[in-house]
DNA sequence: GTATAAAGTTACCGATCGGTAACGCTCAAG
DNA sequence: CTTGAGCGTTACCGATCGGTAACTTTATAC
């Protein structure tokens, strides 16, 4: 009885903690089966410890759902200046871009979806620590949208930047319910986008048109 | 002790019997905290009674949230036939009027976005009763959306009425987390979806030039 | 008035939930 | 060698969950 744990979770960094290993488990599990679908006693189990090793860690499940928010925000904003970096100063690149990006990672079998609209819907106390980060975050995202829209040139930017974010957001909350990737409705995610950019910038019309013609 | 009831509970149609008073009652808190985050003692209570009668009229819970998608589900299809119904034989026009009466909709204070999205997240058991008719409805969705498309003459009919379903639903999804009703980015998807009818419509091309040249 | 169905009432079940106490082991730093 | 942090283990708590048994009361129909 040497070793007990014959590593019997996927992929772990060398040396990591439980902590952080609880966390890594949490996130998953949260996003795959749903936040109030998952107990702290399965979050612990599946990341081969316990209900104890859990608390140690943290303070509540509450905090730590608020925590994996969190991280979700961190992780998609690094995702969205990784992918609109190489574009900088072409704002309607950029705006391509994360829509091309988009479709490729929620096309992705393993996605269910945006983790922190997710969230919004099973977190509807507003006392609840992680619902500030939710709201923030959404509000971020349209700032952006709409920003860029501007730095497009749009006539209207924030229309442009919010229909933009209702295309983003459908392609999220459609993805539970078509799970066909590759013939979900976000695929045409990114067609939808281009024909608002044509519509909305001034420069576009006969580009748009060309391309039209040609078709 | 004659009357221990004085009608404690919001407009109730009279003669309403207790599994109707349930009925109405839960899908009211379904939609408002969530499905799981409602109890059947909490049902029962508020709707004026207790658990054994709430379980002289629902098998369980499974089934009385499965009873209460079919019903939202017949109500959609109510709300979309009648807002349609008078532009019958003006495809475009049909779309346009989902989406203003979307709009309406959705911004209105008691609104938590789309019932059937949500109740998509929280459900993410296969095995579920409900399952099942979420699936079908926004396969329903996406299919009149699409034929919309079509009878308007499209070129791209299925990616026209997918952008057009993705902003559909992403203005349900923004819906949670911009409470500010006025300003919400939901209220620019009927203009997200003129400029997305304007761009894929052929006939509709000088009419949205002539519109963007007055502007 | 009586039969019958609908609904209220109380008490209970096993399971699971989030969360805690107390103890033992291991391993690395000093 | 000692100390202490980190972690595993077992047992437990009160609350809530979905669901049921058995009995009583009320209202309706004939």
């Amino acid at each position: 009885m040497s070793q007990h744990k014959p590593p019997p979770h996927d992929a772990a960094p060398a040396g990591e903690r439980v902590r952080d290993r609880i966390f890594r488990t949490a996130r998953e599990l949260f996003y795959r089966q749903g936040i109030r679908a998952v107990g702290v006693d399965a979050i612990a189990s599946e990341a081969g410890t316990n209900k104890m090793s859990f608390y140690r860690s943290f303070a509540s499940k509450d905090e730590l759902v608020a925590e994996c928010l969190r991280a979700q925000e961190d992780e998609y904003w690094l995702w969205w200046n990784t992918v609109t970096a190489p574009h900088a100063g072409d704002p309607r690149a950029q705006i391509e871009a994360l829509f091309a990006a988009n479709a490729e990672r929620s096309r992705r079998i393993e996605s269910c979806g945006c983790a922190i609209n997710n969230a919004a819907v099973e977190l509807r106390d507003e006392m609840h620590p992680g619902h500030i980060i939710i709201l923030e975050h959404k509000a971020e995202v349209r700032r952006r949208l709409r920003a860029l829209a501007a730095a497009a040139g749009a006539e209207d930017a924030d229309t442009l930047g919010d229909a933009l974010m209702l295309l983003l957001e459908g392609s999220a909350a459609t993805r539970l319910t078509f799970d066909d990737c590759d013939s979900a409705p976000l695929c045409k995610a990114s067609a939808g986008a281009r024909a608002l950019l044509d519509a909305y910038l001034p420069a576009a019309g006969e580009r748009a048109a060309k391309r039209r013609g040609a078709a």
